[in-house]
DNA sequence: TTTTGCAAGACATCTATAGGACTATAGCTA
DNA sequence: TAGCTATAGTCCTATAGATGTCTTGCAAAA
């Protein structure tokens, strides 16, 4: 009888099979099952895996497996694991990574939260450039959002911010109370995106006339320009932006280790 | 006999005992003995670790606790592992990252290998603001590199470099020659001592007078300012350096994800 | 001399088991 | 009500052993 709970447990629809190759290590076939299951959202951030006991009833695995591919997600960062709690998925926290790029120059730490003014939001089909950025087909639909940020009174920053529309269309559903000054937790709020990683490329331009109005420079002053990539746990880019500032103003800081690429 | 061999193993001069607590778990306390012998130098990059199987006959331990140990190594990028073939210490190879932050103008990828002239070595004792980013006393001895780096023929970025005198001594005594364009493998051929980790901080400032004119460039022109703290593997840091170049020619990429803070 | 085959050494995967340690909660006690 | 205790659920550490896979080097065969 035991055994054959067991078996039904296999086979009920809510425990998806193994996924990838049968002569693939099972702990990596579990942790890439649990993994598509998170990055599809059928597992949220918050939710609570099932128990390492419960993961070696339903795959008929030993607990050291199933740790095995736990370990795995947690060093990737996807889970989060409490001690006599439980498993949960894991909410990606850039908050604190994401200020400390923008340190203006009163540097030293806390400054005021900048203030998010949403300019305009369109959709559009993009440009190649920008399509291969999103690794989108050229007849996609991109949503466009054109943001400004504030600080001490002034407009700081300038952002372009693309997205597929496919995914966000709730961004246009949705007023700019609604979607907030953090875009982020939006994004998985209203649209079930979660950024995972991001990639950036800074350069120093010059101002164009517009930039520079905008601003408050005079043209061909030395902008800071960066480029970011956004992408998910599975790697996909799901938010393509650049943003514009003061060069002089302006303060990044960042860590390398040579830790396993 | 074999249980005396194994005991004499143990209390063998070359076998350092487990370091830490003890109440803390024996895959961690193994994992500090072995970090601390390979920030000591006594295990040197490139050496091979004790095999997992003569590890468990050392310290009495089971083979998954010495696996565990390994793993978090391997995890931290300290060792190597070689499936059939043994583990490592591993070399950490900034090569790429290095190159990648300096992607001038014509960015795509591939330039030449920029030329390096040391201009200047010195010692002095490092006012308080130096002192504090080495983790230095005031009266400690500081070693001063003035390095100038060319690219497509011109002087494109200037660096000064300061490193304890203690550990760096053998700096003074060898030729630029000997030293060769790259600092880090330098630091460890002829100091021992392994750059783990960096810590940056960009900012766009004016050029001063003599930047401007080694640079080519008119006074206040605005420079692209790197400050820099290398550490070792235990966190120490063992070199502080500030580059400037113009900030037009410059490019800078990096990646941030989530995982684990 | 070159190639093939084999065995030893080393890491990789997986199972099974036994406690230990932490968290939350329900229920009891003062 | 406030505080304690027992307990169940969960993750953590450690052990032991079986089997698979990869690398190297050496010996036998071509």
């Amino acid at each position: 009888m035991d055994r054959q709970r067991q078996f039904k447990s296999i086979s009920s629809p809510d425990v998806p099979p193994l996924e990838g190759d049968k002569n693939l290590p099972i702990y990596r076939r579990l942790c890439q099952t649990l993994k598509s299951q998170i990055v599809a959202g059928t597992l949220k951030p918050g939710d609570a895996l099932p128990a390492e006991a419960e993961l070696t009833r339903l795959y008929q695995i030993a607990l050291g497996t199933v740790r095995r591919a736990f370990e795995a997600l947690a060093d990737e960062g996807l889970i989060e694991r409490r001690h006599g709690h439980g498993t949960f998925v894991r909410r990606p926290k850039f908050d604190h990574a994401m200020m400390r790029f923008f340190l203006f120059r009163d540097a030293s730490g806390s400054m005021a939260e900048p203030e998010s003014k949403l300019i305009s939001r369109t959709t559009l089909k993009p440009p190649p450039a920008l399509a291969t950025k999103l690794a989108l087909p050229t007849d996609a639909e991109v949503i466009h959002l054109v943001r400004h940020r504030h600080w001490e009174n002034a407009r700081r920053l300038l952002e372009d911010i693309y997205v597929p529309a496919t995914l966000f269309a709730n961004l246009l559903h949705h007023t700019p109370e609604d979607i907030g000054p953090l875009l982020y937790p939006a994004y998985e709020h209203l649209c079930g995106q979660v950024v995972f990683s991001i990639e950036e490329e800074l350069a120093i331009v010059d101002a164009d006339a517009i930039d520079a109005d905008l601003l408050g420079l005079e043209k061909q002053a030395p902008l800071i320009s960066i480029e970011r990539t956004a992408r998910n746990a599975a790697g996909v880019p799901i938010e393509w932006r650049i943003s514009r500032a003061e060069a002089r103003r302006f303060r990044y800081r960042l860590t390398v280790s040579t830790a396993k690429d």
